[in-house]
DNA sequence: TTACTGCAAACTGTCAACAGAATACAGTGC
DNA sequence: GCACTGTATTCTGTTGACAGTTTGCAGTAA
């Protein structure tokens, strides 16, 4: 009972409302670009139209919406240039993370980040992107969080999840792994040798290799993911 | 008349509200930690509650507002620790800015920084932080600006905005414009010779510079602000 | 005097309803 | 058949009101 005492306590309506509608913008229940109904939503998860136009303001100030006056919110759609530019964001924290991280890093921490560049190793030997990618979100995870800076972290995990807007991105070539395994080896091997400028450096490439990893092929065949929800993968 | 239509299309009475207590907010117009009043909130602009509380959440979730479910809003208070964080975000933030610029500066562009250096040297020399300040500011928004990432800029933006309402820290001392402006020099020197690595650490050295010349003086005087609106400054 | 209890006022959270704008559609003229 | 106009509908923007919670204060007992 005192476990639901502080329930009531810290999630009001509202935050459970917003990290329900967040779950489902980011879950791909809605196409980019289409209009969500605020009668609907509020009908669907039986509230008022109130706290779900309260919830809509927060997402959209935290760019997963789209406010139009007089017309609705929208799901927001992410071009090819806002994709790029969120991608020059994403490298600026990345690289603040690994640069922090240099002077602080324990033998530990670093041991854990070789245990996973070998398991990358194996996925990437095997070309199997399913097993790379949820052991690369983890490498980038794990770097933002022995970084000890939690704002950091924050933005950096919103500024990922804004990222997954951008639908119209091409699937990721074989060759991409292995690339982007060597980048993360020279990320630890900086950090191993307490190297900030390296670190920093290599962390900074690392994302806008992904950058135009992502964007260059996404030029060649933009229409692969018309009308489906195809799982796209994103490796930087 | 054209003007007028086109801005209440695009301005809509929440959308002007907003802008106007953020600039409350920034002004200094309520105290760290106060508690806004959603009625008195409502009167004052003539409006009712729905809106006032539609932009606290936009604002809340912008981290400038604080929200205490069932006890209301309040001025967000950002401690030592906290300031610590947001300058690290700063830190990569501007690096990954004049790292960008470093591969596309232009002659034009690297003399009007320049230019800028030269005036801040001035009021080095003449000792006057009023001076030094305004254009302290329009240096850090050039490289932003220049950088050519609208994303980043406003991501940047939005932090120092953040910063302000730090404002339990100390004044800044004489020695640190030498400092700063010298970091300065440093920074343009290397966007001047296309050097993006150099850049990027010479933009991230500086802002963590500044950060321990802000916090350092801070935790030998933690009082000198109480009670009043000093104007303080932030020389990164 | 001090600590506690109970009440009252104030405020937040939520809802339902109204006004105005945008959209869709039927009707009319060419 | 096609473009245009006027109307009806739908949806957003905003408001006022009610319910539940918190806060402040007066009253009481030790």
């Amino acid at each position: 009972m005192r476990a639901e005492l502080e329930f009531l306590q810290n999630h009001s309506l509202t935050s459970v409302l917003r990290r329900e509608l967040e779950t489902l913008i980011l879950s791909g229940e809605f196409a980019p670009g289409e209009r969500l109904n605020e009668n609907s939503l509020a009908i669907r998860f039986s509230v008022s139209r109130g706290p779900i136009r309260e919830v809509c303001r927060a997402l959209a100030e935290k760019g997963l919406l789209e406010l139009v006056p007089n017309r609705g919110v929208f799901m927001r759609r992410i071009g090819e240039e806002q994709a790029a530019e969120l991608y020059d964001v994403r490298a600026g924290l990345f690289a603040s993370a690994a640069r922090l991280l240099a002077t602080k890093v324990t033998p530990e921490q670093i041991s854990e980040l070789q245990s996973l560049l070998d398991r990358m190793e194996e996925a990437v030997l095997a070309n199997s992107l399913d097993n790379y990618y949820p052991l690369n979100l983890e490498f980038h995870d794990s770097i933002l969080r022995f970084a000890g800076n939690s704002r950091l972290h924050k933005a950096y995990s919103e500024l990922v999840k804004e990222l997954h807007l951008f639908r119209e991105r091409a699937l990721l070539q074989g060759g991409g792994l292995t690339v982007s395994n060597i980048e993360h080896r020279r990320i630890v091997a900086a950090l191993g040798a307490g190297d900030a400028t390296a670190a920093m450096d290599a962390a900074f490439a690392h994302v806008l290799s992904g950058k135009s990893r992502m964007t260059l092929p996404a030029a060649a065949d933009t229409e692969h993911s018309i009308g489906g929800t195809a799982k796209t993968t994103d490796i930087a």
